[in-house]
DNA sequence: TTGACAATTCTATAATCATGGAAATATAGA
DNA sequence: TCTATATTTCCATGATTATAGAATTGTCAA
């Protein structure tokens, strides 16, 4: 994962009413939820849950599909799996310390590749 | 960890140049930098670099210890490996899936403690 | 078609944030 | 003490962000 795209979902989480619609899907995953009742249980504003909506969708985080006059809004649960990746991987480095999910023992800094090899080998 | 204290780390991280500078400190962990040599490092205006510095030390990312007249910045690992827990701990919940780091086979929602519950079960 | 409803876009506004020059505050060495 | 250096605070400025009312677009069902 690259830098930008990393900021670009980390400011799309660090935000009050986002994290919550965030947090408000992943309890619905997967189907997730219409926008309509997301608004409805956070209490927020058409156009302003739309505005936050769409920053989600923006970084990856949330993807959306059609139904009727519905529009389902859904996480993405490998963009969160990346940006984890990302943390862990810039997280540790050359201290090679306790960090986090571990799993990890060679490799510190560099990573191959951006999907697929969380808990690459184990288990 | 909190819902707020989340978005406080999240939102420290989520700026190019603080990103820049987590980034930089963590490859110098755990001496760290003196802020010196990070705005020289960074091209950053001392005022720019002290203003995010103290956003960063704000969330608990970083620590600073005085030697002679330099202040010197360090990462704080544990700071972010809460975040990546509490990522990763609001990223699967029910949807009970591949989420990232995994090694995690109970108890998908809630979570005991705070610290040090990372890789508590396996090998 | 019309009407009802869902969602987005337009627009304005207030609030927050990032930036860096200049001044102030340490700290250490002479 | 005085001077040099390191860092922070003060301050102004421009940029970005969050918010929501109003208008618009899209979808469906008579």
């Amino acid at each position: 994962m690259q830098n930008r795209q990393a900021i670009t979902i980390l400011a799309a989480l660090a935000q009050e009413s986002r994290l919550a619609v965030y947090r408000l899907l992943i309890e619905h995953a997967p189907e997730g939820l219409a926008a309509s009742a997301i608004a409805e249980k956070l209490g927020l504003a058409n156009a302003t849950l739309s505005f936050h909506l769409k920053e989600l969708s923006h970084a990856g985080l949330v993807s959306s599909r059609q139904s009727g006059r519905f529009i389902y809004y859904a996480p993405v649960i490998e963009t969160m799996d990346e940006l984890v990746g990302y943390l862990t991987d810039h997280c540790c480095s050359q201290s090679g310390g306790t960090c986090a999910p571990a799993t990890r023992k060679s490799a510190p800094a560099k990573r191959v590749a951006a999907a697929g090899r969380r808990r690459s080998g184990s288990s």
